[in-house]
DNA sequence: CAAATTCGTGCACAATAGTCCAAAACCTTT
DNA sequence: AAAGGTTTTGGACTATTGTGCACGAATTTG
């Protein structure tokens, strides 16, 4: 491997771990221990690098800064996302809401050619080099925090656009609907179920029953509700009379090491 | 075969790959070492890529891996984006571009009350948490690799925002005006002249006499320009001759070839 | 304080780059 | 079409640089 390439690939694993064992390199890129070494003390010397005893640390804030990989989610909101991921056929073009879910969501899509449209910052980093991927961003003003573009100028991009399908997650589910916490929000997923021919909801089971602030849409809005076993079956029956597609991942305790 | 014609074709796997060894363009081009060298030499001359001890990295500011480019990004680029940033001031609206140096900028804006506008999602990531920012994203097609957005929508969105500076970098400036080497890029940036009252743009001195593939704009579209030292006394004088502001950082004095 | 890592340095070896020159291809002129 | 000059190419050779290993110094750990 060449010289330059191989700074590179350090420089990617160091950003993607923020902090890596100089054994960790040896044995990834494949050259010695030595080599390593030198590696490293050019790249500190570059600045891009803090060398440490045994390792080396990321220097400088990451390209794709939001936490992406030190996200805690349960292993029953990654449950879902990959029940939902599943549902996703190659080829289809696919809306991706903001949300802790949806981004998970996006995680276990690797691999699958699709057309996905997200105004969601950590899920656009995070697709963004995705081979297979087509990603299109809707702008607008972006929220702090959550990262994801809202206001006029998001409706406006998301009114010419059509999706075969929206994966979206709520802040609440009752008989009425769906309800979210934010007015801004709101508005934005709604032209986004205009968008799209077909919805999928994620949600885990705590989020029946409960209400937020902003009314988003009647239940008749939504198609697919993946959540977990918790769900009780009073609230199956009413997906069930309001036509809407049950998918119920098993809430067990393997733990999945990753 | 021409040696005009293999140079586009050592360009073109160059652009795909985003390294190539010398080996494998020996392999691919059926030229022996010397002349794969050489064309290298000339390539590397030109700008359009950077070698480096075993091989070549595209170097054109839309395809290129960010990450290789990252590992050139010097002391000077950060010292020019450093002064770019002084230039901003406090509750500004600032559009950046994409490219490194204008992602370097970014980061030395820590600390401003600003109204941010980007095409980029390095940036934006960047900036996304930053206090005191407020950011707005331009959406559209994400171009993979670079992480910018492109096309009709990214302009569509440009045309109805005016800020009060826009900081642009570049492939090359010539008399004739500012280049860039991809034709969609091309076209999103002029939209984004449009939209700025003023336009500052960020170059290392080795982009100065270079050209690429496609012209932006002339160069009175121009107000400021922030680059280093290696500047000549000729261009500074064509510089003068537009009404172009010169910000000129210290710096070691890049080598000229040719 | 001793053992165990980790780090830096010197050295031999290999890979890569630069230089030079002769052959080949190309272009111009007659 | 042939001759002469220019440019480009490929191979041989030398110089330079990167790599891996060995060993002693420095630092951490128990």
């Amino acid at each position: 491997m060449i010289t330059d390439e191989r700074r590179t690939k350090i420089l990617q694993i160091a950003e993607e771990l923020g902090f890596v064992s100089l054994q960790r390199l040896v044995a990834e890129v494949g050259v010695s221990e030595s080599t390593v070494r030198r590696d490293l003390e050019y790249l500190d010397a570059q600045g891009q690098l803090h060398r440490t005893r045994g390792g080396a640390a990321y220097a400088g804030d990451s390209l794709t800064d939001f936490d992406i990989r030190q996200n805690q989610s349960s292993v029953e909101k990654r449950r879902i996302a990959q029940r939902a991921a599943d549902l996703i056929l190659p080829g289809e073009t696919v809306l991706l809401d903001g949300g802790t879910t949806t981004l998970e969501v996006a995680r276990q899509l690797h691999g699958k050619a699709l057309q996905v449209v997200t105004n969601s910052l950590p899920i656009a980093s995070l697709l963004m080099n995705q081979p297979g991927v087509e990603l299109i961003f809707i702008g607008g003003y972006v929220y702090p925090k959550t990262g994801v573009a809202l206001g006029e100028q998001a409706i406006a991009a998301l009114k010419s656009i059509n999706v075969s399908r929206l994966v979206m997650s709520t802040g609440g589910i009752t008989a009425e609907g769906l309800f979210n916490s934010n007015a801004l929000l709101v508005e934005t997923e709604r032209q986004m179920i205009e968008a799209a021919q077909l919805v999928t909801l994620v949600a885990d089971s705590s989020k029946f029953g409960r209400r937020a602030l902003s009314h988003l849409c009647s239940l008749s809005s939504v198609q697919e509700v993946v959540t977990d076993e918790g769900v009780t079956d009073e609230w199956k029956q009413v997906m069930r009379n309001h036509d809407i597609r049950l998918e119920i991942v098993p809430g067990s305790v393997t733990r999945v090491t990753m």
